[in-house]
DNA sequence: CCACGGATTGGCT
DNA sequence: GCCAATCCGTGGA
């Protein structure tokens, strides 16, 4: 359960690159989260990619608004939405300024902090093994599982609060294409990843 | 196992 | 007023 990995803190220039080549090198990273003094942590195994300029599921399709002016700054900093009248959902933001695109993270595999995860979600200590394979596999669960809120709109991932963790990259072969979930307008991007074999990713 | 629908806030038309 | 980058419970096969 503990990582025994040495790993460093990704950077602005991980992250200021085009939209799908950042979106498939999250696969495998460690999204990390720091608050009062617990580290909840989990690796990243589903994402998908939007993009304002071409692609009407995207928020930024319309233009800058309240909403979604974080996605129009450099990569780097994360995107939380608020939907359906119940959930957060979290996106890193790619590309340079300006660009209106963002990756969100859909399924993590918990990594440190799993205690404190199982509480977040489902107000107890001891969980079956469906819910624990349930805890961190959809863009919800995530957020409610790392306790990531409205108030962490914005946050910068150089920082020290939330950020990502080095990985050695997904092997292409282990990478699923696949079209994105839950959308309405441009439904046949392929522009779904997960790594293979997962059993945190929220649909196969 | 799969399909369906309700919950419930806030952003945009 | 409409509807959403979701989740969960219910009901039927």
């Amino acid at each position: 359960m503990n990582p025994k990995f040495k790993a460093k803190k990704l950077g602005r220039d991980f992250y200021t690159r085009e939209l799908l080549t950042v979106a498939k090198e999250l696969l495998g990273k460690i999204l990390v989260k720091k608050e009062k003094g617990k580290i909840l942590s989990g690796r990243i195994v589903e994402v998908e990619a939007y993009d304002g300029s071409i692609d009407e599921a995207a928020h930024t399709y319309i233009g800058k608004t309240k909403r979604n002016e974080i996605m129009f700054r450099a990569g780097g900093f994360l995107y939380v939405y608020f939907t359906y009248g119940a959930h957060f959902c979290s996106n890193v933001v790619t590309g340079d300024e300006g660009k209106g695109t963002a990756v969100l993270i859909r399924a993590i595999e918990p990594v440190e902090g799993i205690e404190v995860m199982v509480k977040n979600r489902y107000g107890k200590n001891l969980v079956s093994e469906k819910e624990r394979y349930n805890l961190t596999s959809g863009p919800g669960k995530v957020c409610q599982a790392l306790s990531i809120t409205k108030k962490h709109y914005g946050y910068d991932l150089t920082g020290d609060k939330i950020f990502l963790l080095d990985q050695p990259m997904i092997k292409p072969d282990d990478i699923v294409v696949a079209k994105r979930i839950g959308i309405k307008k441009s439904v046949d991007l392929p522009w779904r990843f997960y790594i293979k074999d997962n059993r945190y990713v929220s649909r196969k």
